[in-house]
DNA sequence: GTCTATAGTGCGATAGAC
DNA sequence: GTCTATCGCACTATAGAC
């Protein structure tokens, strides 16, 4: 990782940036989120901020650096909303995780669907430790451990809806609040939650 | 389009490929859904069948066809499954639907999910006419035409839950059938159909 | 931290023979 | 339908001045 890191943040797995570097990755994920993973250039990362290629080449030494810091900074999101739901009393919790879940869809509607589900992140993720922990705890929180495939696909189906759902041409010219009610009362009712 | 094309079967909108033409289309498939559509280069959808770039040029003028068609050969899977349950009778439409989604998502687990999610393809999606008519018809199935945003996101979340799920880190290892039928009972659970 | 300049590579696309 | 050969271009990446 870049020697310009600052020193982590109290949460577990944060990463602190730059001011230059928290430009990229901003541009980036825009960008990501408009063309693709493999179909954003340098250039266009440069250009997006008014900068050289040389000087993004001075942030992050490959385009893949650049590519992994954008979804770890996603991540970093959702990981934030776990540990925040995990402080909750246990009856609390996964109310509180599926509330986050959607607030943090809702809000980042542009870049979440189409980031993480790049085949290239995907790769990235698939041996990456924080990223398996994030899901572990998630699967935990949602069905309460409940072993077997059930507890799998159900997980997966939430995730997938919610995640999904956001960027759907269905619902692109649907107000922020509509689709946030919209979709917790939904995914409440697939969880057997309250009404 | 390629003047190359055949002529169109019986299902409308279902487009005829030459040999040449499917080989191309399976391979470019194949390799958008390991690298994404901008990660994907002619010379490797060219390697993965054996010929070289121009053989592949001589069947579409431009990268954009290729994507186009193979974006289509997908579309017309789901439009074969909607035709399917729209001639059913009215009771069991539903059903019908909720079941050929599951049956095509599972059978196309490896593609589905990162082919119509790439930004490109929404991108061509967008104004398509063809892709804009099954939109319509598999939320009228599915939703009976409720009007609202309620529909709108409880169409989305259902077709975004099992086509994602499936690409799902938490249910790669799991086997067809498992899945298929962990999707199906939980799809049908989230509609509120027979238990 | 940003710049100019440039090396080296692979890209999409075309021409023309077989 | 496939080939060889090639063009012009955009790309990732690096070197070195400010």
């Amino acid at each position: 990782m870049s020697p310009s890191k600052l020193a982590a943040l109290h949460e577990p797995g944060a990463i602190a940036l730059s001011g230059a570097q928290s430009r990229i990755i901003t541009a980036a994920l825009d960008l990501f989120a408009r063309h693709g993973v493999g179909g954003t250039s340098l250039q266009m990362i440069a250009d997006e901020i008014g900068v050289t290629k040389a000087a993004v080449y001075h942030q992050y030494k490959t385009k893949d650096e650049i590519v992994l810091a954008a979804a770890e900074a996603e991540l970093a999101r959702l990981q934030a909303v776990i540990e925040a739901a995990e402080a909750e009393p246990p009856r609390k919790r996964r109310d509180a995780l599926v509330t986050g879940i959607v607030d943090l869809a809702v809000d980042r509607r542009r870049t979440v669907g189409t980031i993480l589900r790049d085949p290239l992140i995907v790769g990235f993720f698939a041996d990456h430790a924080a990223f398996r922990d994030v899901m572990h705890r998630q699967r935990r929180l949602l069905t309460g451990g409940e072993p077997g495939p059930e507890g799998h696909v159900r997980t997966a189906m939430l995730i997938a809806a919610i995640s999904g759902a956001v960027t759907h041409p269905f619902v692109v010219d649907l107000d922020d609040d509509v689709l946030r009610g919209q979709l917790l009362r939904l995914a409440r009712r697939f969880l057997g939650l309250s009404p």
